[in-house]
DNA sequence: TCCCCCTCTGACCTTCTTTGACCTTTTGAC
DNA sequence: GTCAAAAGGTCAAAGAAGGTCAGAGGGGGA
């Protein structure tokens, strides 16, 4: 059920989270052989997953001695989360954005799966109902009220 | 008589009773062949049966690695709870409307103090956004995201 | 009986994954 | 400096799901 993918991205976030200073570097190769696939299957991973609006850095470099290294950017827990999340949503919120922000909220534990999943039906629910132009909008205005409620506690 | 989409449907109840979590998730293909049916009936059970309404919410990916992912809101008592979200919301509620839902839900202890107050908090900050003609539409669409999400137990 | 609503199907569409052929960069030996 | 080896990068095409929608079918109630 899994795809490749899925598995060489869990197996990063495994190496990442035990990785000292949130930084990784792999080699493109070694980890192909590993999973037995084409090496561009690795920059696939990367680019799908591993993203800057998902919070993270990757540098490579090529050649001899060339490497993968992957970054993860914390959110400061001292940076007040309120704030984050109304500077971040902004006035128009396109489904991918949103989509891309529950996945970080999800990544730094401040939501689990089922509350994003829940936050996903409520919002799709909600914004269908009205007709496209004001969609984006509808949908930074329902997020916004959603993770005000939802993330209080830690306010 | 029961039709073909009325089995499937106690099929996939049966299912998701076993599973763990309330959650449940299978192929369209898979299911579709196992009933010998077209694949887009799957889709036909999912829009008529579990829909929000009736306490579930499903996800979907296409492409290598699909699924089709059934969970049940452990909303409780969800009958209750599915009946006002649903219809005593609306299509449109005053502010009056709305301190009076809440207030109940409070009383029923299905939301604290704090919560309440953050909803409504939530609720004035996004609705008074918008021009005065909307506000009792958009109040009503904000509330039944937030509750759909803030009343899930298994949060 | 007739009609309406619920079912069901099939043709066609969109999205996500995986691979392979070919390209670019870097290093180190000579 | 040149060249070969050792990385990694790019892109298009095939493959693997699931989605959509219009229209045909069917059954039960008025």
């Amino acid at each position: 059920m899994e795809s490749l993918s899925d598995h060489i991205e869990k197996h990063l976030r495994n190496l990442l989270e035990q990785a000292e200073h949130g930084v990784l570097e792999i080699q493109r190769r070694e980890l192909a052989d590993q999973f037995e696939c084409a090496p561009s299957q690795i920059n696939y991973v990367l680019e799908t997953r591993f993203t800057t609006r998902r919070g993270y850095v990757v540098e490579t470099r090529r050649g001899g001695g060339g490497y993968i290294r992957i970054m993860q950017l914390s959110w400061q827990p001292a940076e007040e989360l309120a704030g984050v999340i109304q500077r971040e949503i902004g006035e128009s919120l396109s489904q991918r954005e949103a989509e891309h922000l529950l996945l970080r909220l999800v990544d730094a534990q401040l939501l689990n799966n089922r509350q994003a999943a829940m936050v996903r039906a409520a919002l799709e629910q909600e914004v269908e109902k009205i007709s496209v132009p004001f969609q984006d909008v509808l949908r930074a205005l329902v997020l916004r009220a959603i993770l005000t409620v939802l993330l209080e506690r830690r306010g």
